[in-house]
DNA sequence: GTATTCTCGATTGTATCCAATGATTGTTTT
DNA sequence: AAAACAATCATTGGATACAATCGAGAATAC
């Protein structure tokens, strides 16, 4: 069914062939950041490899590494699928980032560079301009590009790294969880309050606003306990028996 | 030189054939974690694939998935190493782990299991007593056990493996900085106090005394600017007189 | 004596081959 | 018709072969 993904993604980068499964990695997070490729989706081997124009080998190297960063799961022996947490692990998810990212905030707080003011600013200016544009995809892009760009921006390059592997596993949660009605996850004004803390505020204060944004977001999930219409699509394919069972 | 920790290493299993690179990791990460294996050392993959009686293919995906995780470095086409973090990582190491290590503290704090209780007791316990008869390498062992412990039984299973792989980052950069005279890092009564804390104490001060107990442990290093000894062979290449400079 | 270049060995990167395992489908039995 | 069983196919796990690259040391030039 869904396999335009490739499409997008083969565009991307036809010319490396040095360290190809770097350019595999970053192509497969991409399409998963922008909900191209929605959590339990199938990546049979030797499909990518035909995609990427490359072997197994490299193809298995960047599995491997998706799977280290939780973005796959790999099961002994059966097809590598992209993750689909339970409510339990999404809450942690969230929570873990609350912690770093309130951290990141914190450590951030009344220590922007003139640079680094503008880029948040321009980013948070595009999207509210898509908002208004009902531009929902740019704006999600956007959305997404102010958190990416704190994790990069990040004074500790290790919290920074955790951070950008969280944002990618709240995208797949939000994929997986997101209310039927809403096609995302919107909060009105909540970056440019921010930005107004991270330039001037106090640090616990950018840090205690960056928690709240971030249980804002978790809240607008539909995080019920099993029973909900989700998807039984993406769940019952997943091979581990927890779901399975009946 | 250094290479009899190999013999500790490939007496833990031979017979495995499934799945075996889940076995080499391990092995590794022991290895690091009770530092037979010291940064900057060379793992050229055919003898890994000698010492663990497999294909370079499993070595490799071992070898990734230890990158992922930060505790070898590889560049292309060259002999993966064990990670040598510079004095600017460690500190962020250090800041993140207290982070995360302190917000399990809050977690766990007031809400142990009478097993936890008795788990953490016996772990400290035998601790001591390591300690007063001299045994350096079962008090490391012990006290690494505590941490490891608390990465274990995190109620937040994502917390807990971020945990996990700090604790080892963090074993690494003690390899790396810990001062000449000293043997070994040690904090006494720290973890009963820790205990104490978490059995009783308010959540807060939990968090607080951990985060406490690892700047203790961070200001045993010697982390002073650059001009100090320490690396330069072990980062520039040669493998095995890291150690033989001082 | 020092610096430069060249060659060779060690090591990694990628592709391909075979074996093993799991899923699927069709068949048989009750 | 439903369930158990068997055969086939798709897919992964691991090993090996070959190509590409890097580093060390020798040979050479100045």
């Amino acid at each position: 069914m869904n396999e335009d993904w490739t499409k997008h993604i083969v565009a991307g980068g036809a010319g490396k062939l040095r360290n190809a499964d770097q350019h595999i990695v970053d192509m497969i997070r991409q399409a998963v950041l922008t909900q191209r490729l929605p959590p339990g989706t199938r990546l049979p081997e030797v499909s990518l490899g035909d995609i990427f124009g490359v072997s197994r080998s490299v193809i298995r190297k960047a599995l491997t590494r998706l799977a280290a960063d939780h973005i796959i799961v790999q099961h002994p022996n059966q097809v590598a699928r992209i993750a689909a947490p339970d409510i339990v692990e999404t809450r942690e998810i969230f929570a873990a980032r609350r912690l770093v990212e309130g951290e990141i905030a914190s450590l951030m707080a009344g220590k922007l560079t003139q640079a680094q003011r503008k880029n948040l600013a321009s980013i948070i200016e595009e999207e509210q301009q898509a908002h208004q544009h009902g531009d929902e995809a740019k704006r999600v892009e956007c959305s997404l590009a102010v958190h990416r760009y704190l994790a990069d921006q990040s004074p500790n390059r290790v919290l920074g790294i955790m951070l950008t592997d969280l944002i990618l596993r709240t995208s797949i949660v939000i994929a997986l969880y997101k209310r039927a009605g809403m096609q995302a996850c919107y909060l009105d004004h909540d970056h440019a309050d921010l930005l107004l803390l991270l330039e001037n505020g106090p640090a616990d204060e950018a840090c205690h606003r960056m928690r709240a944004h971030l249980s804002a977001l978790e809240a607008l999930l539909d995080l019920r306990a099993q029973e909900t219409h989700i998807d039984l699509a993406s769940i019952l394919g997943v091979p581990s028996d927890a779901n399975a069972a009946h």
